[in-house]
RNA sequence: GGUCGGUUCAUCUAAGGGUUAGGAUUCAAGAUUUUCAUUCUUGCCAUAGGGGUUCGAAUCCCCUACCGACUGCCA
């Protein structure tokens, strides 16, 4: 088992859309299958017909390819252990629970869905809750209660059943996880878990457990919330003598919402203004949209990096990896047990950090798209050394145009603090001194710009501050940006010129 | 209710019996930027509570509290 080749797989339900949770899984599952030279492997569990949604699945293979996180094998992906989807699976898997009822492991059930639900309304009435198992399987109707004739009808007259998993009545199942050591239950809390349904497919325990085995998955790395289920899976792998194969377990600690109590759930993010999902979701029957981190702009590689230090961390001051680096330092060791509270915040400046890292170049051909939307058109050239002042005051590319509109587009209006703050008596003169000033410039770039402003500056005896304010709330509307003589160079004497007067104009006298 | 899991600054976390309990995010202050943002510096802020064990406990044990998952012919 040891030397075994590690295989891991990520195995979501295609209910609906991908879950940021459902991501951090995948993703330690592939870290996990990289650290060790394995292999990740995409499986589609879809045995519940009834919570078909579609699209599902699309959307979960295209938001793990946009996370980066390819399979090595998966439906559509190739591999030699398909198929990879449980619905054409489907044959496989009847053997096995009937192998399992032929061992004595299990057996079959008649109550009907209808029966049982009646059955717990009884028994929660009562102040209990019911259970099929050790202690009730005997009063209902089995193939261990009932005579083995009346079985025999039943089947034979085409009643469906279910196959139920016979769980031991008091037995002690351990095992050691990886990430929280050693977990023990009793098998006196547990019941007896249908393995197939009665419309001829599997439950996920059986599916999982038979595909596991088939597929030679040397670990599953899974949500906590599978930990209940955890000794009859064991218990199944027993009872199919697999256990000498049989996979490593380790449960992963949840993700918390930001505030309030409880996991992190999709209504979260619209409530508190941040994407749970990886990319858009439309809801096919409600027709909801549900926001994703790609179109809120977030990098594939920022999504990765803050979610695996969610619950992860390599026990140094390093937090900014990348993929390959992650994998190096990935270890199950370093998961820790309990559940992360999301911080959109600290989201926020995961992103930063890679797009400060961008060239100037790269994230141009991001911005782009985005002015070409605005119906505005200028060279690359243009947007790269617009990119390049005002890059630092953004933390994604979605800033851009908030901190740079300026440079495509003049002023519509003026801040009014700033204008009350700065444009005071005899300052509009001054503004148009500068103008006439600038008019003559002849070479017109930054530097030389701001050597001729300052001696202008000097000679009169003006004060910097007043001036430069009062100009820059005239070329850009408002007291912000970069250099100021920057922004004329990139706006060229001409625009420069005529914000000068159209802001002379539309501010009038100071006051 | 029962079972299982968890609990270190507001948040993510480090410290696997001996540290002034460290880092990051947020927040605050100062510096720089003749603006704003950035950046830099500094600061604020934590071992859930109670018992043990030990020379010594965030770390090991027990109890309590709180939080969470699960408790379906869902995954």
């Amino acid at each position: 088992m040891s030397d075994r080749r590690v295989r891991v797989r990520f195995a979501p339900s295609p209910t609906g859309p991908l879950h940021m949770g459902g991501v951090r899984t995948a993703l330690f599952n592939y870290l996990f299958a990289r650290k060790h030279g394995g292999d990740f492997l995409l499986r589609i569990e879809d045995t519940d017909q009834t919570r078909y949604v579609p699209g599902a699945e699309e959307y979960i293979v295209e938001s793990l390819r946009w996370c980066g996180l390819v399979p090595d094998e998966g439906p559509g992906f190739g591999g030699a252990y398909g198929p990879y989807r449980q619905s054409e699976r489907k044959d496989i898997y009847a053997g096995y629970a009937r192998q399992l009822v032929a061992s004595g492991w299990a057996y079959t059930s008649f109550d009907t869905p209808a029966e049982l639900d009646a059955y717990r309304a009884e028994a929660e009435a009562a102040g209990r809750t019911f259970s099929y198992g050790p202690a009730t399987r005997m009063g209902l109707r089995n193939s261990l209660s009932l005579p083995a004739s009346e079985v025999q009808r039943l089947t034979g007259a085409g009643e469906p059943y279910a196959i139920r998993f016979k769980m031991p009545e008091d037995l002690d199942v351990t095992e050691e996880d990886l990430i929280r050591g050693s977990v023990t239950f009793n098998t006196r809390e547990l019941d007896d878990k249908v393995l197939f349904k009665s419309d001829g497919m599997p439950t996920y325990h059986l599916a999982n457990v038979v595909d596991d085995h088939l597929m030679e998955i040397s670990h599953v790395i899974r949500g906590e919330e599978w930990l209940p289920s955890l000794p009859l899976h064991i218990l199944l792998y027993r009872a199919f003598g697999w256990e000498e194969t049989r996979p490593r377990f380790s449960h992963l600690p949840l993700i918390l919402k930001p505030q309030g109590k409880g996991k992190l759930s999709k209504r979260d993010g619209d409530k508190m203004g941040f994407p749970v999902f990886p990319l858009l979701w439309k809801d096919p029957e409600t027709g909801e949209h549900y926001r994703g981190y790609r179109e809120d702009g977030y990098f594939p590689e920022a999504f990765l990096n803050l979610l695996a230090l969610l619950g992860w961390n390599p026990g140094t001051d390093q937090e900014i990896f990348t993929l390959a680096e992650m994998a190096t330092s990935f270890s199950l060791e370093r998961v820790v047990k309990s559940g992360s509270r999301f911080d959109p915040e600290k989201a926020r400046w995961f992103n930063r950090q890679y797009l400060q890292k961008k060239s100037a170049q790269e994230l141009a051909r991001l911005v782009v798209p985005i002015l070409y939307a605005k119906n505005i058109t200028v060279t690359l050239a243009t947007v790269v050394a617009v990119v390049e002042e005002i890059k630092e005051r953004c933390d994604f590319v979605g800033d851009f145009w908030e901190q740079g509109r300026y440079f495509f587009e003049a002023p519509a209006e003026y801040d009014e603090k700033a204008v009350s703050k700065r444009w005071k008596p005899g300052i509009p003169a001054a503004v148009e001194e500068i103008t006439g000033l600038f008019s003559t410039a002849t070479v017109w770039e930054a530097a030389p710009l701001k050597e001729e402003f300052s001696a202008f500056m000097n000679e009169k005896g003006y004060h910097f501050g007043d001036v430069m304010n009062a100009l820059r709330i005239c070329l850009v509307g408002g007291n912000v940006g970069p250099d100021l003589f920057r922004i004329c160079e990139l706006l060229g004497k001409a625009e420069t010129l005529a914000r000068l007067s159209t802001a002379l104009r539309k501010l009038g006298p100071g006051h």
